[in-house]
DNA sequence: AGGTGTCAAACAATCGTTCGTTTGAAGAGG
DNA sequence: CCTCTTCAAACGAACGATTGTTTGACACCT
């Protein structure tokens, strides 16, 4: 708290002016970081094949870990240092997230653009793979977000069961 | 440090008759820890296709995150928390355990069995997917470790451009 | 006797938070 | 223009608890 009170040019006790404590500010934290993730995927028009819509939301989430890695690293770690209650309303929006990528899966794979033995494991692999980015992406790196967004969707793509839209992924054939 | 020492029915500064500091037993989990995963990798025959290679390294890896939750979080997470020369011994480990994946896609590559754009990205891309099984796994739950390993290999040959093998996923067609 | 392992106590540092006081700017009344 | 009051914001010291670790005395085993 000392170390965030000087951050602001205060003292450690002068936070408590406008805090109630230090779990609320972490609350916080954790909260709007779950704003960006969700109000990307909810910006998404509802009008796109599954193809597309997952492609954005692929591009949505791999924009908001690269671009605010802090703010992603804690929603994805320190939720589990708030209280019970505070803990139930970011897994519920959590889940509500997940259930974005699991119901365009699902719509996929019900109009022959996917296809997959288990739509949940398939959303969780999925999901998987792409919130691990926080651990190894660093910005500023030969990666760019446009170029692993690319590949990612690809390699996502691929998991899916993909068929057609062979264009990207026949460049080298030695 | 004092409930390490209760757990071993002991007082608190009595630990420091057995340990040097509080780093050091945190590296020695840590470490430990490394020594799973790495293990596994190592005990898998050379003579394998790559194919077969790497559903041993996807079984041995989800194996370790699921038989020893506690060890696989330690190892993900609390290596940050060491010295910087204790740290670069930690890398040092997991960079060679990614190089067994690396270097079997790579060949898998080479033999035609696989087919991947990025063999860094795609290797990236799958143990991503793989690690993050420790967020949500909890054995004893309806979804057994060897359900879980056919579906992820399944899911991660997909993303590797497998063709061949249909005969598992080649089940609910309605 | 001589280690070895354990205890209880204490250590300095740091933690989140509280509290009484001071500060400084804004508004009211003369 | 000056005073007086008000009030939110900040200070700085202190709180009780907890942190990792050290120390010296005591007991046990060879």
């Amino acid at each position: 708290m000392r170390d965030l009170a000087r951050a602001v040019n205060l003292q450690g006790g002068s936070l408590y002016a406008h805090i109630e404590s230090k779990e609320e500010v972490l609350f916080e934290l954790v909260n709007r970081a779950a704003d960006e993730f969700l109000n990307h995927a909810e910006a998404i028009p509802a009008n796109l094949s599954p193809k597309e819509h997952l492609e954005r939301l692929i591009q949505g989430h791999l924009e908001v870990i690269v671009r605010s890695l802090d703010h992603a690293t804690v929603f994805f770690h320190e939720w589990k240092f708030l209280n019970p209650e505070l803990q139930r309303k970011i897994t519920a929006r959590r889940d509500a997230y997940e259930g974005h990528f699991r119901k365009v899966i699902e719509a996929g794979v019900r109009l022959g653009e996917f296809e997959v033995e288990d739509v949940r494991l398939a959303t969780l692999f999925v999901l998987s793979a792409l919130n691990w980015t926080y651990h190894w992406y660093r910005p500023g790196g030969p990666l760019t977000l446009e170029s692993l967004s690319r590949h990612y969707r690809d390699l996502v793509f691929k998991t899916l069961g993909v068929r057609s839209n062979r264009s990207t992924s026949r460049a080298n054939g030695a």
